[in-house]
DNA sequence: GGGATTGTTTAAAC
DNA sequence: CGTTTAAACAATCC
């Protein structure tokens, strides 16, 4: 499940290999994955578009060409790397490049999506704050979360409120600032909203530093993966115990979602 | 075969 | 009526 610092791992090494590179086809293995344009249009008049930048908004990496941009999500399950071997069983598109070299999108479950845009306007108005920006500030968050009264992990994986957390780092975040994830956005103390802010951002940049999470379906590069799955504390470690307080570690529906928690070290705020 | 997984969209409920 | 929640959807794996 790629989150923010798997989106930000791709970004990082795809640039170091792809600026400068011109992208001469692009080809849909199965067909739904361009959400909304037409490669015969895209290359009828150009021969090359050259990937001016690649850079992450949310969880989009966005490749951004001469007078537009391609932002590709990988929603699950999604992987992309550069390959020039055989193709892998479940690619759903391939971009060829001028130099030879491929770009190959593998994405098992297939939600992930490619989609063309002159710009990043329309990503910007259903995405929130990024959470690694100088914008996100403890003030800022604790001020957004009195103005609503929503369930507090619902409002973490709500993308348009704060963009890139997904399933594993709402749960250790939540974890770290001892809130449980039931709890509603406007009653959490502010000394706790103050943890929480700390600890989106630390985790974040730890994770980034490990070169994201290994678990269930995250890799990148052709098979290289990264490690913060050592560092997780709570996410996945049902049955185990805490390692605050030493209780059995339980596993809720939260929002829709698999939930871990510590229900001795997470304080539930109504 | 049922459940789990993602974010967007749409519908319903508060 | 605006805000919040729930459900449906895409597709596959185990």
């Amino acid at each position: 499940m790629p989150e923010l610092p798997e989106v930000q791992t791709v970004v990082d090494h795809l640039r170091a290999d792809l600026v400068g590179e011109k992208i001469i086809a692009i080809r849909p293995i199965w067909l739904k994955v361009l959400h909304n344009f037409d490669p015969n249009d895209l290359f009828k008049k150009n021969h090359g578009l050259e990937i001016k930048d690649v850079t992450r908004r949310a969880k989009f990496i966005i490749f951004h060409l001469p007078s537009s941009l391609l932002a590709i999500h990988l929603r699950m399950t999604g992987k992309l790397y550069i390959f020039n071997e055989e193709i892998p069983k479940h690619t759903t598109a391939i971009f060829e490049l001028e130099s030879g070299k491929k770009i190959i999108f593998e994405d098992t479950r297939k939600f992930g999506r490619i989609y063309l845009y002159e710009n990043l306007d329309l990503i910007n108005k259903r995405h929130g704050i990024e959470p690694l920006s100088a914008e996100f500030t403890k003030t800022w968050l604790f001020t957004e979360l009195k103005k609503k009264k929503r369930n507090i992990k619902a409002l973490l994986l709500d993308q348009s409120f704060i963009a890139g957390l997904g399933n594993i780092y709402t749960d250790e975040s939540l974890w770290v600032s001892g809130i449980h994830p039931n709890s509603i956005s406007n009653a959490i103390s502010k000394t706790a909203v103050i943890k929480l802010h700390q600890a989106i951002q630390t985790l974040l940049r730890d994770a980034i530093e490990a070169k994201g999470t290994t678990i269930i379906n995250f890799s990148f590069l052709n098979g290289q993966s990264g490690n913060y799955a050592d560092q997780l504390r709570i996410f996945g470690r049902q049955d185990e115990t805490c390692f605050k307080c030493g209780k059995e570690i339980e596993k809720i529906r939260v929002a829709g979602r698999g939930t871990y928690l510590c229900n001795q070290c997470q304080r539930k705020y109504k």
